[in-house]
DNA sequence: GTCTATAACGCGATAGAC
DNA sequence: GTCTATCGCGTTATAGAC
C-alpha cells in the first residue's frame, strides 16, 4: 500500500509526543503505526529521514487552518487571542510539540536543523503577514521590524510550550501577562501624532545601539 | 577522590553541550571526564539522577553572576540590553542549551521535568525581582503581573536559544525586533497620567477575556 | 573509591524469502 | 511492498577484583 509512508508518519508524530525524541526508534513508530520495523528504512532510508518529514507534515497540517484564522484577524488584541487558542488546542495536538522536540535535537545535528529550520519558518511566514497588515495603518508601523517581531514570536512561543510541558500553572501566568502587555501596545497605537512623534525620536536615540 | 563527582557533573554539561540529551551517555559523560563510566552510577545511581545534578549545577552557575548584573540595571532598556549580553556569552559557554536540552527531554519524563522546572525558576525568581522594581516607580506597575512576565521572558528566552541553534541570522532579527519594542514600552512609560488613565480603563475592559 | 568484565537488552540497518 | 531473521554495535547497570 501506498499509505504505508503516511502511516508512518503519522505514527512518528504521535510517538514524539507520546515518548519524545529519544523514545522515536523505529521499532517504537513501526510498532505505533502497526507496521512491520523494516519498512521505516525501505520508504525513508533512515530513521532520520522520517522524523523529517513527520516534522514538516505535522506543523503542515496545524499552520494550514491556522493561518487562514489569522487572516480574518483584525487587531493585536484577537492575535494574540488567537495565540491563546492556538495554545489550548496544542495541549490536545501536541504538533508544536513535535516541533520542539526536533529543534531541540537539531541543535547538534545539521541535517535535523535545516527541517527544522524550514518548519518554523512555515509558521513565521503567516504571522510575519499579519503583523504586517495589522501594523499597516499604525503609527508605529515603519518602527517595528515585523520580519524580526514573526521570529521573536514564533520562537518564543516554542519556548512556552516547553515550559507548559514542566510547569502549566507558570505557563498560564507567562501568557496572562502576555495579555496585559498587549494591551499596552494597543495604547500606543491610539496616542496620536505627538506621542508618537516623541517614540520616533526615542528609537531615532536608541538606533545606534542595534547592530 | 571527592572531585570525581564534579568532574562527572562537568563531562556531562560539556557532553549535553557538544552532543545533546541524546548524546548523554554514560560511555560518553565518562569519557568527557576523563574517569571511568562504571563511576557514574556508584556516584549518581543512574544517568538520569546525573543529568539532573547537571542541569541545575548549570543553571546555577550562570545564574548567580548575572543576578548580580540584574540588581544593577536601572531602567527596561538597559534590562533588554542584559538579556542580549547574556545570550552573546550564551553563544560560547552554553550553559542555557544545557537546560534547554532537559526541558525538551522533560516533556515526557515527570522525574526530569521537576528538576527543570526548579532551574527554570532560578532564572525567573532574580528576573522576577528585577522587573518589580523597575516597574514599582511606574504608572503602569498595577497593571504587568511581574510573576507571569518573568516566566514569559525566561520561557522565551529558551526558544529564542533553541532557534538560535538552527537560524542564527533569524534570531539576531528577533532580538533586534525585541529592542524596538523595548522602546514602546519605555514610551507608554513616560507618557503621563492621561494617557495612564486611558491604559486603566482600556484593561479594565479587557479584563474579563483574561482567566 | 576505582577498576575490569560482563550480563541483558535495544538500537539502526540489511539480506533474502515471499 | 512486506515480511522474518539477524548482524554488529552501543546502551544501562551490576558483580566482583583490587
Amino acid at each position: 500500500m501506498a499509505d504505508t509512508r503516511q502511516r508512518l508518519i503519522d505514527g512518528a508524530i504521535d510517538t514524539i509526543r507520546a515518548h519524545g525524541l529519544t523514545g522515536a526508534t523505529a521499532r517504537g513508530i513501526a510498532a505505533t503505526a502497526g507496521v512491520n520495523q523494516a519498512l521505516v528504512f525501505y520508504h525513508f532510508g533512515s530513521v532520520n529521514e522520517l522524523l523529517k518529514a513527520a516534522c514538516l507534515a505535522a506543523t503542515r497540517a496545524r499552520v494550514e487552518p491556522f493561518a487562514e484564522r489569522l487572516d480574518e484577524v483584525t487587531d493585536l488584541r484577537q492575535l494574540l487571542a488567537l495565540g491563546r487558542t492556538l495554545h489550548a488546542e496544542e495541549r490536545d495536538r501536541g504538533n508544536v510539540m513535535v516541533l520542539a522536540q526536533l529543534l531541540s535535537g537539531a541543535q547538534t545535528d545539521p541535517d535535523l536543523a535545516e527541517a527544522t529550520s524550514a518548519s518554523l519558518q512555515l509558521w513565521i511566514t503567516p504571522i510575519e503577514r499579519a503583523l504586517s497588515r495589522l501594523l499597516a495603518s499604525s503609527p508605529v508601523a515603519e518602527l517595528i521590524d515585523t520580519a524580526g517581531l514573526a521570529r521573536a514570536v514564533s520562537a518564543g512561543f516554542i519556548g512556552l510550550e516547553l515550559y507548559e510541558g514542566v510547569d502549566a500553572d507558570g505557563a498560564k501566568a507567562a501568557l496572562d501577562a502576555l495579555d496585559r502587555l498587549g494591551v499596552l501596545i494597543e495604547v500606543v497605537d491610539d496616542l496620536g501624532p505627538v506621542a508618537v512623534r516623541a517614540l520616533r525620536g526615542k528609537l531615532r536615540r536608541t538606533a545606534k545601539n542595534l547592530r
